[in-house]
DNA sequence: AATGAAAACGGACCGCGGTCCGTTTGGCTC
DNA sequence: GAGCCAAACGGACCGCGGTCCGTTTTCATT
């Protein structure tokens, strides 16, 4: 019988064995690699787990699906943009003109996702979102209108602002439309203008 | 050698072979039919093929792509919604109020998208540009805008009045954020006033 | 009607994402 | 350390999208 001492301890409820912690880490390095070297589209699921030494089954056992793996991968560049947005420098960091930090915001925002854009495509839906209610970046841009005083429903508007900034939008505008980055990032300004009424 | 006089009579480069038109047809109508009796998943391309009674390798040669074919699918619903924008009654056809006519048309906008999702979303990149510099709706936000009297980078503020239409971005508020059709129409309202000007 | 070349056809074939299930392994308890 | 079970493993297997190429059909020309 296990000591009750012990158990309202309430670590996650169960944590992962030790191989699959090795076998996760070893095959985030290997699709890392493989991105960097060959690109998204030679990451094959088979590629993978033989450049990680493992079988198949295994990678799909730890990510669910390519999309899963991909959204991993990403994750890890991600992490480090959303570091620089909650303590970075300013403008994008923390600062004391919440506008400025706004047109940062939406500049970084809309390199970070060029730069990324096929690793975004292939995680497909997860390629956006993070896991929370709101994704990162909603939430950020919802409190930057708060602090602006901009009134209405928020969490609307910041998706308002966001979503021209999402790949298939963007895709649409720069391969279809012509329109260049330049163009974008002026209107997106224009817009935010016109949601927030700052002069 | 052929007629010199009858060369400039400049028809489309090379027309469709008979045999080509009659499969066309036969596939376009199988997919429908097989769209709505088992829906979009079931539609796979040697389902199709069979249904339409041709090979395989004939649903490639017309539509190119599973998306190809979903683009062709879906056009059929489109171009009707397209008429009754052009030409249908007021507040959504012509009429005197561009405003109203705005209003009515993002909720038939999200309507449609709504109905049609599973199939948009099948339909890939293809899923929501025309074919030719502008999408239909595109061109006609950017005309209504123009209406309002609207200053500004026209075609790049009818993008962010689309944007949040589109369905990855209805997708996630939806199924990840949990708002109600209800709140993203009056969102969308709002985010059209404060682009626009309008009282 | 005969003919010849371009276009269309069909289905075998390939690669990849995803599943399944018999086998192995890690980490408990005793 | 022995033994047990849940968890993890691996690779054969499946279905589908997409390609390829030898065969058939259309149609313009004569």
């Amino acid at each position: 019988m296990p000591d009750p001492l012990l158990l309202p301890m309430a670590d996650q409820p169960t944590a992962e064995r030790a191989d699959a912690a090795r076998n996760r880490e070893a095959l985030l390095c290997a699709a890392r690699r493989l991105v960097e070297e060959q690109g998204v589209a030679a990451v094959t699921m088979e590629a993978v787990a033989a450049a990680a030494g493992v079988g198949k089954g295994t990678v799909f056992r730890r990510f669910d699906s390519r999309e899963g793996l991909m959204a991993a991968v990403l994750d890890f560049s991600e992490t480090a943009w959303q570091a620089s947005v909650i303590s970075g420098p300013p403008p994008l960091g923390p600062g004391p003109d919440p506008w400025e930090r706004l047109l940062a915001f939406g500049r970084s925002r809309l390199e970070s996702t060029l730069v990324h854009a096929d690793l975004i495509r292939a995680a497909g839906a997860s390629g956006s979102r993070a896991a929370g209610a709101y994704s990162f970046a909603a939430m950020h841009v919802r409190h930057l209108l708060d602090s602006l005083g901009v009134d209405g429903d928020l969490p609307i508007l910041a998706t308002a602002l966001l979503a021209p900034l999402e790949i298939p939008i963007l895709d649409q505008q720069l391969h279809s439309d012509g329109f260049d980055v330049e163009r974008l990032l002026a209107g997106w300004e224009d817009l935010a203008r016109r949601i927030t009424g700052h002069a």
